[in-house]
DNA sequence: TTGTAAGCGTTATCAG
DNA sequence: CTGATAACGCTTACAA
């Protein structure tokens, strides 16, 4: 390591004391004459001075640090980071504490403990966790007392004290569902991706999603079959599988295929024409998430755009106001959802106009004989 | 901020000194009794001990950190992270420093002499510097002596003492433009992006592409025409209009595209979709990257896919090389360049079976009569 | 086997 | 306006 000028070294080379050195770097001009302060700013710059964080924290300064936690339960695979929402957030997250003159430092892991040890060791100022359920927020926030930002923890009605970044789920699967319908669809099938969690667990967006679901059939006075609801799983090979499957069970007689994530629906997509079959022609497919790949894919995606961005970005504002205002964030139960919209595509067609090919004809007649989904539900 | 244990507190619950505490955070069982060692760890846990990374910064122990600099020319931008490419390696390098007992520290900022500073002012350990030109390498490099692992540098033949993991771009280019030739195609158009640089700039990866793909000409000699070579723009609305120009030129006569990036090859393939031209019938496309969409699109993008995760866990790999080995950075020059593969898709089409719309045909007549390409080049 | 003390670099307080 | 000094928390060499 190159040996580094200190602020004892260049209080030496300035003829100064180490503070009137410390008074120049922070800009005190007030403290000291506009001569020495030009000569010791010289020096300074001409050493090459930089202050040493480690040092500055171990004084009331604080770090400058801002932890960005990924908790997500598959949080342990590198791939996580890739996720076009996580990595967009990075991005956002990074540019804007930077301008506020704060740093970033990453760390994902599905283990809270481990975690809220990080963001103690490193003194960090402000958490942004993203992925977390609300047990692990409560966990970190039990042993760290500095604020704290998610983004996308679902919590309930009688949690207290929190401030979250999410997006109008509910809404977003009712408008999603609500132009389903009228396009005359009755069978969707809804279709989401979790951990082999059930899709009804609480805490769970994508439950929040599909409560908007059999909400727009509430809406038409419609009996939502709660048998059209399927979890796909986070391994890509597996799901490659699944689709295979409920292809061959013939979309169990659905005429629209409604999945919570864009990647699944540009997967199906793409299986599908793979198959010889047409979309929309035979089949409808909507997606959520609004991601690159699904503007540019032919037909376009039929789908729900977030602007996940603009969720980082609220987020550090949210935190940057918590840290400003000092404000005790015991006091704050804060649920910020994003507004999200539903950007039409050909994948979707109106009920009247499809014509189905002889392919997913063939396919239909299979299902209507073999009626075992229990067994492909069992395999899962 | 809640009041933490410190090692001194803890030395005070167990009646022993601060370093006897020390000794056994350290794991030195050989410096106590086992039974002391049980106590003291026993206090440890109960009081949630969690060393203080600012204080060990100070002393020999080095800071465990690592930084990730992102010195793209547009790393201001929210948006560099969220390229896949970036993404991926972010968490790559996340994922496999974690497993090292090493923290991350992301940084993006094109300002090369920003970057440096922050890597002093943190002491990080080492440096993983992506997107920045062999000027900036060497900056930091003068003001910094830690390891640095450069991805995607381009340095010359005369330059010496650096890591760098590339990819056989030439190789991929070259291979390419064979196949695409191998195809019946003669007229390739180069299409690269940049920020308004020169696609001649030697250090710049879309160059070394360029040379492969003149290379494979070169090998069945014929005459590469060096004017079917274009840059666009990375702002994504000018791409827009500069894909509908070319299409107004009509190709310039090419009856095949490489672009040196899928995004693009996407793009001009729905934006020729569009238009109602057909992929592969009225002309044929090519990428370079291998990303999620290319594969998703159909017809499949035809492209040069690169294992971008595996540039980061490389990159870390001969970081943690260079730290474990105290190895003089000075005296290696390693250029890393992971292999690259074709991948078919029915996005190129053999020439003779080619099959142009009656809307091409339409084009490429105008384009014969214009034969303003001079004027088109202009713009830009 | 255990404890003491110096040192790392910065900042804030207080005295000159 | 300037300078000495203590404090932050940890590590390690050395003394007991």
């Amino acid at each position: 390591m190159k040996i580094m000028a200190r602020i004892k070294d260049i209080a030496k080379l300035a003829n100064v004391s180490p503070s009137t050195v410390s008074n120049v770097i922070h800009g005190r001009k007030n403290k000291l004459s506009p001569e020495l302060y030009e000569k010791v700013q010289r020096i300074l710059e001409e050493e090459h001075y930089v202050t040493h964080r480690g040092a500055q924290m171990l004084t009331k300064q604080g770090s400058r640090l801002i932890a960005l936690i990924l908790a997500y339960s598959r949080a342990e695979e590198e791939s996580i980071v890739q996720d076009p929402f996580v990595s967009s957030i990075i991005g956002a997250v990074q540019s804007a504490l930077q301008k506020e003159g704060y740093f970033l430092l990453l760390y994902a892991n599905p283990d809270v403990e481990l975690c809220t040890k990080i963001t103690l060791e490193w003194n960090v100022e402000g958490i942004i966790l993203l992925g977390a359920k609300r047990e692990g927020y409560y966990y970190l926030r039990s042993l760290n007392s500095v604020p704290v930002v998610t983004i996308d923890t679902i919590f309930f009605p009688e949690d207290h004290s929190y401030v979250n970044v999410g997006l109008e789920d509910y809404q977003g699967a009712l408008e999603m569902t609500r132009y389903l319908l009228s396009k005359g669809h009755e069978k969707i099938a809804f279709l989401s991706l979790m951990d082999g969690m059930d899709v009804l667990r609480k805490d769970a967006i994508d439950n929040i999603r599909y409560q908007g679901y059999l909400q727009a059939y509430e809406e038409k006075n419609l009996a939502a079959d709660r048998s059209l609801c399927r979890n796909l799983s986070y391994d890509g090979k597996i799901r490659q599988k699944q689709y295979r499957e409920f292809y061959q069970e013939g979309f169990w007689g659905c005429t629209a295929l409604f999945f919570t994530a864009d990647i699944m629906a540009l997967e199906m997509m793409s299986f599908c024409m793979d198959q010889g079959l047409k979309v929309p022609e035979d089949i409808s497919i909507a997606g959520y998430d609004g991601i690159f790949a699904a503007k540019r894919a032919r037909p376009r995606l039929c789908t729900i755009c977030q602007d996940s961005t603009e969720k980082g970005r609220r987020a550090v504002t949210e935190l940057l106001f918590l840290l400003k205002e000092e404000q005790d964030i015991g006091t704050c139960k804060k649920d910020i959802r994003l507004p999200v919209f539903l950007e039409e595509g050909s994948s979707v067609q109106a009920l009247r106009e499809r014509q189905p090919s002889p392919g997913l004809q063939l396919h239909l007649q299979k299902e209507s004989e073999h009626r075992d989904r229990e067994k492909f539900l069992e395999e899962v």
